[in-house]
DNA sequence: ACGCGCTGTGAACAATCGGTGATAATAGGT
DNA sequence: ACCTATTATCACCGATTGTTCACAGCGCGT
């Protein structure tokens, strides 16, 4: 997961960037406001942008950004700047951090926006959605890659269960209760079929999410990163 | 979502409360620390204290609230009582914000704080954390420097079993009546093999911790310091 | 009543894991 | 330094577990 850190300041680059890669995130490195807008395009899951910047300030990139995308963005602002602009509707930014700052907060808001980013795509109605994936319970329908997959009742009541839960492992036991019923009294061997037809109707190469078996203990919709 | 704001200027209540309101907080308005006190142990999801109160200050009420609750607090701090501010979040104050303020501002902070504790708390589930390693028995993943371990579930399970309880010494027997269950009837030897397996996989060099052998007890997993 | 699709089951097959024994290496005690 | 008890390592096989398939029962709508 790439993380674009726009800033003029050496020192703000080393410092965040050690966390994090601790973390397990890739810094992008970038020290004015045209490189900023010119690698937002790339591969970057959320900006880190200054606002004093060379070339462009951190405004007008996080104003050029929001043009053509929902990129989560984070502003660093001096003490006494303006903060209100930034986070309101003017801007679009996603939170903002007052210098000086600890690194480890910075990572913390990082992955705070980037979890309420996430939850918005989810949307509010019952409805999962995933990378080209979503499923609604409420209609009963799963749509994959924007198209519509047939899919039986069991089917989708154990994806959603699964996938209401990304990376829980829920055991055959737990799926026959909680899908089911705790009154039925089938085989196991049942919610393999089950997995087994779902996962044909839905192949997902190249898309960030599976349903991983673990040997021993059950089964659990998996996402990456 | 209920917020105490504890400040003895009315004007400060009067400014956040709209804003609050309209951000769909309840605001809870005490004007003296000591209401403050008595008002935080009630349904409250966050606290504003403003430092300078009469009766007990924003730092006393803090350190009280702080015995016994991780309720998030947001500390006001008058322009240029910087060593008020570091005491402040000394004492577990999640977040200051410097007078004046805009209320919008307050509310975003609010914001973010609420975000961040939740994550905190969402983070604190069964898994272990430790310097580069996580182990997470919901999920039945393991991860090292932030890339995933593949992991058999035995193998998961003792080392979730020693890492769960660092420093302490399990015994063989121990470690087949817990992870396998009392009924197991097999050779102890079982065990060194599982050991012998995490070891290889785990592999870690300068990281603060690893599987120590007490001849002729057990195994431990041990933290350095 | 009929046909159709959904569901559950049993069996064959495949993959994986876990336990065991033998052997080498190491620690502890004399 | 030696011997012994304990632990580490390895490779193998058996057994458990998961996958897949075909089929039959069932409910539902026509």
């Amino acid at each position: 997961m790439n993380i674009l850190i726009a800033d003029d300041d050496q020192v703000v680059h080393e410092s965040l960037g050690l966390y994090l890669k601790a973390e397990g995130f890739e810094p992008v490195d970038v020290y004015d406001g045209d490189a900023a807008v010119a690698a937002a395009s790339d591969d970057i899951s959320l900006c880190v942008l200054d606002i004093m910047m060379p070339g462009k300030s951190g405004i007008e990139v996080c104003k050029e950004i929001r043009k053509h995308s929902k990129l989560p963005i984070i502003m660093l602002t001096a003490k006494g700047e303006e903060i209100d602009r930034i986070v309101g509707l003017e801007l679009g930014a996603d939170d903002y951090i007052v210098k000086p700052f600890s690194p480890r907060e910075v990572v913390a808001r990082i992955k705070a926006v980037l979890r309420r980013t996430q939850e918005q795509q989810d949307g509010d109605d019952g409805a999962l959605h995933f990378n080209g994936l979503s499923i609604d319970l409420k209609s009963y329908t799963v749509t994959l890659r924007g198209g519509p997959v047939v899919c039986t009742p069991k089917e989708i009541e154990i994806l959603h269960m699964l996938a209401s839960n990304p990376g829980q492992v829920f055991t055959r036991e737990q799926l026959l209760n909680r899908v089911w019923g705790y009154d039925f009294a089938g085989e196991t061997r049942t919610v393999d079929t089950h997995i087994k037809r779902i996962r044909a109707k839905l192949d997902n190469r190249d898309l960030g999410w599976s349903i991983k078996t673990i040997y021993g203990v059950g089964y659990k919709f998996e996402v990456e990163q």
